[in-house]
DNA sequence: GGGACGATGTAT
DNA sequence: TACATCGTCCCT
C-alpha cells in the first residue's frame, strides 16, 4: 500500500525472489548521492533468477565477479560490459545468486543526460565500478516506495540470445507509460 | 600467459 | 551492421 509517503525500500524487500523484485521495482524512486543528490524513477528492469539461470552471471559460480551476488539481498552488483559501460544491478534473494538489473529510468530532478538504457543511465548518474558491493541501505544509493504504475509490460529480456532455453523467458518488466524505457 | 567474449550505444 | 575497449573467465 502507498501511502504517499518517502519510505526507504528495507532489507525485506530486497531479500525477496529476483522475479517479484523486478516486477515491484518499476515505479520505484531511485535517489543516489554522487557527486549531487539525484532523484529518478525506475521504468524498466530485468530479472536474473540464480546459477540455474543460464543467462544470470551467477550461472558461472562464485568468482571474484559474482561473490556480490551470492552475498545478501540490497547491496549493489556493478560490472563493466564491453570495456564501456557499466550495469547497475541489485541483488535480492537470500544469499543464492540472484540480481536485478535497472535497464532504465525516469529523471525526476536535477538529471541531463539520458537515462533511457542501461548503460546510459549509470553514465548520467555517475554510477561507476567504484559503486560495486555497497549498500542499498545507507546514503550513496537507495530507493524509496512510490505511487504504483498504471500498466506493467512483461517481455523476454534483452542482448542475451546465448542464453539457450532461457533466452526467451519473460523477465523483463518496464512501465507501459513511460518514454524512458530502452530502445532496440 | 593469452584469447574470446560480452545484461550496450552510437555512428554509418 | 560495424565497432569501440577492458575485466573476467577459462584454456577451445
Amino acid at each position: 500500500m502507498w501511502f504517499g509517503e518517502l519510505i526507504k525500500l528495507d532489507k525485506d524487500f530486497y531479500q525477496q525472489d529476483a522475479k517479484t523484485v523486478a516486477k515491484a521495482l518499476i515505479g520505484k524512486r531511485l535517489i543516489t548521492n554522487i557527486g549531487s543528490k539525484k532523484i529518478s524513477r525506475i521504468v524498466e528492469t530485468e530479472a536474473y533468477l540464480g546459477p540455474h539461470d543460464l543467462a544470470c552471471h551467477s550461472a558461472k559460480g562464485l568468482t571474484t565477479r559474482t561473490k556480490v551476488m551470492f552475498g545478501p539481498a540490497a547491496k549493489t552488483y556493478v560490472y563493466l560490459i564491453y570495456g564501456i559501460h557499466t550495469m547497475f544491478n541489485i541483488v535480492t534473494g537470500n544469499s543464492d545468486g540472484q540480481a536485478v538489473l535497472i535497464r532504465a529510468v525516469e529523471p525526476v530532478s536535477l538529471i541531463k543526460a539520458n537515462t533511457n538504457g542501461p548503460g546510459k543511465l549509470t553514465k548520467a548518474l555517475g554510477i561507476g565500478l567504484e559503486h560495486n558491493d555497497i549498500s542499498l541501505l545507507n546514503n550513496t544509493i537507495y530507493l524509496e516506495d512510490a505511487k504504483p504504475v498504471n500498466k506493467i509490460i512483461t517481455t523476454s529480456r534483452i542482448g542475451i540470445d546465448y542464453a539457450k532455453e532461457w533466452k526467451d523467458a519473460p523477465l523483463r518488466f518496464y512501465d507501459f507509460d513511460s518514454k524512458f524505457v530502452s530502445k532496440r
